[in-house]
DNA sequence: TGATATCGTAAGGTTACCTGTCGAATAATG
DNA sequence: CATTATTCGACAGGTAACCTTACGATATCA
């Protein structure tokens, strides 16, 4: 039989893998910070929250999942404290979500390790570290446009 | 309050985009393949499965998941024809998870069209498209390691 | 021989998403 | 204005992809 698989491991793989790691570990620093309860799906509410506020429904039009995804998210993390929202002056129907000053201090530290680490790949890969930011990107591209070709129903390429 | 949040996009969110985007892409790839009951969680089989076969245990411990998680989603593979399991000779308690023929092509289709894609990467990102897939490994362990280092911090020895 | 570990698997739980729907409020249209 | 469509956050319920617990059969070891 032909060799089929690939020698080396698929990007797939490593991604996959890198995922995983990078969602644990970012839990895990959390509880070490003393916030137990925090959970993976907490994590990309801190990445589209800004530090002046913003409605629920474009957080997760930026995160890419529903608004009752990151309605729920933002729920709970207002039950921790770590989040609050009022009423949006200018939309009755709309909610501003913000940090509270603990949340404040929180997600200031989350953001701090984030950065800590990411100095710490630029100090050993070098310019390595800002081309794999730029290819990962986009790769990511280059598969939506792919998927939108599927989707139109052509097959380019091998598709 | 000084801007404690990164300029530019966290690794972390990058990450996790593309592993999104290459889960529903490989799996829309196996759609228009005619293979339309294939799942996303259908996709590390073919990552840790050897053309010689191999048991559902040691692909579980290869994939990083339970041997309960690997054997449902070999099951599923196996109603779909895309794999069978024979007794293991050597060991009555096990079975050997194989290709079947139709399976084997239907999986080198999908190899394929993973080299295909990374030879598409290679083309449009030459060197940094290597150290792209290093430096994700890197940081998967340099992440493993700092979490040991988080659960060892952490009162070894208090239940 | 008996204790212990490992095989696949069954049963059931948890998490992180999803769709569908709703009342309230806003925006667009006539 | 009145009417209609859209958008807001939320509620209810569903699903996919993992997990833990537990089991009988088999293998390994003291």
């Amino acid at each position: 039989m032909s060799r089929e698989k690939p020698d080396r491991k698929p990007l797939i793989a490593i991604v996959h893998n890198l995922d995983r790691a990078f969602a644990a570990h970012m839990v895990r620093a959390a509880h070490t910070l003393g916030r137990t309860e925090l959970k993976p799906s907490h994590n990309f509410v801190f990445g589209v929250l800004g530090d002046d506020g913003d409605r629920s429904a474009d957080m997760a039009a930026r995160a890419g999942i529903t608004r009752q995804s990151m309605g729920e998210a933002v729920r709970e993390l207002v039950d921790l404290g770590v989040l609050e929202m009022v009423p949006d002056p200018r939309d009755r129907r709309a909610k501003i979500v913000r940090y509270t000053d603990e949340g404040k201090a929180f997600a200031g530290q989350g953001f701090r390790h984030l950065r800590d680490l990411e100095s710490r790949f630029e100090e050993e890969f070098g310019a390595d570290y800002e081309a794999t930011r730029t290819v990962l990107e986009r790769v990511t591209s280059i598969l939506a446009e792919l998927d939108e070709e599927l989707d139109a129903g052509r097959a380019p390429g091998q598709g």
